[in-house]
DNA sequence: GTGTTTAGCGACCGATCGTTCGGACTCTAT
DNA sequence: ATAGAGTCCGAACGATCGGTCGCTAAACAC
């Protein structure tokens, strides 16, 4: 039975649009800059038409971050999986980490990066799904680290670091050489220390 | 020739402690997250109160990111100057960095690592006075570096990762070991590579 | 055709935003 | 005593915030 009338492709591709340009928003300005009016005269929309896909404002960027955390799944994550589990996995895992964040196709960087500083000492929702995401990927981390016979917490810190290091290098800094540097140094921590 | 009439003293204190909540604030909801009538029912003041003493919102953001690189050096790079250039100083440099995000003072954390963050995308003089002090820890760990003989993009690259690593793993992980493992990579990184 | 469902609009709500202004008050210098 | 400087308040400004409501128009089922 299909539940939507009118079209329900428009409104899934309205959907996307809004959700598009508000992560493009929040990865500049930060989730909570994020604001109905400026989505909806970006978009040539009324406020009450973007917010109707969404309920509230909370449901916007919770959409937003679920859209992105299936980009960086899609693009990081799965790409790995297919590596045998311990070093290999480790260092695709980490490699592509580094590359998605020089090119997170939004214009502000990693909206992921940003929201784990930006939601990391509040409460609510969106806290809630960004701890959960970070959490999940230092559970990854850690499950590969297990197969390596390395110091498997003070690897997983070494590791934890390079991501925002090297989204602060790009963005603040401008040094696009960050994830080369980033790739190095994920090396030195998995080998060398061994 | 004091320039201040009634009670100088009192005027100075008042601008004190709002610069003291600003930064608490701004630590837990970011910069822009501070506002000035929730400022001045806090400090149960009239907003127009509040605003008297930085003129604007970014006067008020730019005295309270002031007030904490004051703190930050004076926590963190004076008391590193006293030892020996190169490998002593830059331990020491590390160590009570570490030391300060575990201990900002400031109920959500680093300000300075949050700002980053924050504004790194984004224009204007707040984002401006943050991008210089985080150049200006930058070139003084890379004048370090050098007499050291070790690749100083590569190490400064990795000593650089190490700050907002311990942030996040504090404020979003709960890890209160973070500055012990920061600092025990910062060895790895000044000593096993040379 | 008729009726139902739904995407999106326009008008509006109370609250809050940053900011301005004038005045009340307090202190200091003369 | 008087004048000036400076702190702070209270009221108000236009703008914008997130959110609600009733409506229209279009797509569907029948």
């Amino acid at each position: 039975m299909s539940l939507m009338r009118r079209s329900a492709v428009d409104a899934q591709h309205t959907r996307d649009t809004i959700i598009a340009k508000a992560a493009a928003i929040a990865s500049v300005d930060g989730l909570e800059g994020v604001t109905i009016g400026r989505l909806a005269a970006d978009l040539a929309m009324s406020k009450s038409g973007v917010l109707g896909h969404f309920g509230t404002k909370e449901g916007l960027q919770l959409a937003a971050i679920d859209r992105v955390i299936a980009d960086f799944r899609a693009k990081v994550v799965e790409p790995a999986l297919t590596r045998d589990r311990g070093l290999p996995r480790l260092t695709a895992l980490c490699d592509h980490w580094f590359d998605y964040l020089a090119d997170t196709g939004l214009p502000g960087g990693c909206l992921l990066t940003a929201a784990a500083v930006e939601f990391d000492t509040r409460t609510g929702e969106v806290h809630d799904t960004v701890a959960e995401l970070w959490n999940d990927w230092r559970r990854l981390l850690r499950a590969e680290l297990k197969h390596t016979g390395l110091d498997v917490d003070q690897c997983l810190f070494e590791l934890m670091a390079l991501g925002p290091a090297v989204n602060q290098a790009i963005q603040l800094h401008g040094d696009r050489k960050a994830p080369e540097r980033a790739k190095r140094a994920a090396r030195t921590v998995l080998l060398v220390k061994a």
